[in-house]
DNA sequence: CGAAATAATGGTATCGTTCCCATCGTAGTG
DNA sequence: CACTACGATGGGAACGATACCATTATTTCG
């Protein structure tokens, strides 16, 4: 392969900035690279000069190249344009930037093909660590990454057999709260919506926890669960919701997601029907939620602190070569109460 | 600086490869660099049984460094959490990969400190392009990045007399079509909300040329500007609107941006106005725009084709060291009608 | 049939760093 | 004073890849 030299000016070199500086190479390499202390004062004035003068900053290809360490740290994110990817990608970057590393995003637009591309290519950047935020099923190439050794985080998933790290939500509890607060504000007919499971651990969980407390609880309340897929639309969704209402006496609609909670909302809205008198709570906080007529109550994630500590266990495993068991941490959502899970009688109205 | 060698276990080297196919590592790389027709189809599947059996994948760092193409790409976002960047950036990344480069995306929270950090980062990585989205006054340093030759392109904003190119909206038109529909659809008083213009050309522009219309068309409408810094918040619109309306008849609030229109629609819902008896048009499309009761009137930009053509642009200059004059390209909005803009007079409510 | 062109392969310098080891002067110690 | 210790500096071999040039075997052609 050919590859043709970049076509702006090439940039200083520590070689260079030696020369400049009457100094050595080594010298150099140790001022830029943290021994500063153990050069003299003038040396290091002249150093800096030089540096200064040729606008040198150091190349960290090749520093890593040698070092073996890159700084760099990646993230596979299934859908860029979603919200709740958005600030957990923000919660990571803060924590890794506070820690001298860097972040190399790849959007994998929910393609298992795109997602194989971009692993190799992370692989040949050399990141030391990575946060996977992926739709469906995660990939078996995943898996053999994660056996190599390489620090790993899961966001909202979990891979049997697999050494990394997972950091989400709790499930369970995110659940019991959502059906607890339907339940006490006077709704007896659910309708949770999610979207399709996929092998996405996740949306298992919650699902297989509200089919549980559904049972659990059928002497108070009865409830229906729909798969919608995103691309299926708001067309399939709306039959299933006037369907839905048209039995239920006191309905409301649970979203698994905020792209559910999306969803819910268009369809209230196309079908005309008052919010509030039909429940609607989310899981997961969105901008809007607050700005819709009755505000949509939702149970939100502490996004920026998961992708903190997803950044976190990175570190750690990145440190100490870490060896334990894999851990799982999860973080209960915060109910914020808006008018959307405010009016229990539909005849209220 | 002492670099400890990675936790992780070390990856396979094109050495090593070449030792376990019983070739030369020359015959290695010309297998993995695109030149496999020049190998015999014997050689060739020595090679890639040898690779796969030992899991390799080439180090682009080490390529990079003897090549002197990263393959890399930066942007600098001023806010990660706007949906329009977000957008932006997707479409650059889209291009980006189609052509085989990655996209290394810096947030820099509207801080120009982490700015200047995050640009001497990101050309230690040796990016061969840079994408910038800066927020207010761009800063010294991308002037004398731009300077060095580095292919750089502006978005929604200008640098006078620096050598990057610019993509984004043509704000004359884009506020001429604003007001044209206010005014088709009846209103005659106008707001416009628009952020602090700092050093933002587009800010700027949008600004100046709403004046130059408001002048131009005085016998018709009248109208006042406010700038609204987000962090003043909430609190200090209220009065401004309330003071607004009092005074118009056909009022109708036009937003400069994504962010003003989600204050515009909450100071409005705080009011318990009645939006479209007060109108509301916002430049940049959002998704829970359509979801208010009556949905609220955008201008959408073409936000991928935007990110798809400033990479385009760093491309061009990658490729031919262009030394052209800088390229403004400007891109026309699409008007989205919705309910915020139909009720023009106040008092048929 | 011999020279020249062509195809297939290998050897090695090099990219910009870091890091180990060597060097050298100066001071401290017995 | 000789000997060690130390502090400051430099030389050069890696790191993993590419690319130039050289080599050998095979074909082509006058």
């Amino acid at each position: 392969m050919n590859l043709a030299p970049p076509a702006h000016s090439r940039r200083a070199t520590l070689k260079q900035v030696a020369q400049e500086a009457c100094a050595s190479k080594t010298s150099v390499s140790r001022y830029f690279g943290g021994a500063r202390e153990q050069l003299s004062l003038d040396l290091q004035k002249r150093i800096a000069r030089a540096a200064s003068r040729l606008n040198y900053r150091p190349n960290l290809m090749a520093r890593s190249l040698k070092g073996g360490r890159t700084g760099l740290i990646g993230m596979l994110v299934a859908d860029i344009r979603n919200p709740f990817s958005v600030a957990v990608m923000h919660g990571i970057e803060q924590a890794a930037r506070e820690q001298g590393f860097s972040l190399m995003i790849c959007n994998t637009d929910n393609d298992s093909r795109l997602e194989q591309a971009h692993i190799a290519q992370l692989i040949s950047y050399g990141i030391e660590g990575l946060v996977v935020n992926a739709s469906g099923r995660v990939s078996q190439e995943l898996a053999e990454l994660a056996s190599t050794g390489l620090p790993m985080v899961l966001l909202d998933r979990q891979l049997p057999g697999v050494e990394a790290d997972m950091v989400g939500l709790d499930n369970d509890a995110t659940i019991d709260m959502a059906i607890a607060h339907l339940i006490e504000t006077g709704y007896r007919d659910i309708l949770y919506l999610s979207e399709p499971v996929n092998h996405a651990s996740s949306r298992q969980e919650r699902l297989s926890r509200l089919t549980y407390q559904l049972t659990a609880q059928e002497s108070t309340i009865n409830g229906k669960t729909f798969m919608l897929s995103m691309s299926a639309g708001l067309t399939s969704l709306v039959p299933v919701v006037e369907q839905f209402i048209s039995t239920a006496s006191r309905p409301a609609i649970l979203c698994g997601n905020g792209n559910m909670t999306l969803m819910a909302a268009r369809c209230l809205k196309q079908l005309k029907l008052n919010t509030g008198s039909i429940g609607l709570l989310g899981i997961d906080e969105l901008e809007w939620c607050s700005l819709l007529t009755p505000g949509i109550t939702t149970l939100a994630q502490p996004t920026e602190e998961i992708g903190r500590r997803a950044f976190a266990c990175l570190l750690e495993r990145n440190r100490e070569a870490y060896v334990g068991q894999s851990r799982h941490i999860r973080y209960h959502p915060t109910l914020i109460k808006r008018g959307s899970t405010s009016c229990p009688d539909p005849h209220a109205i």
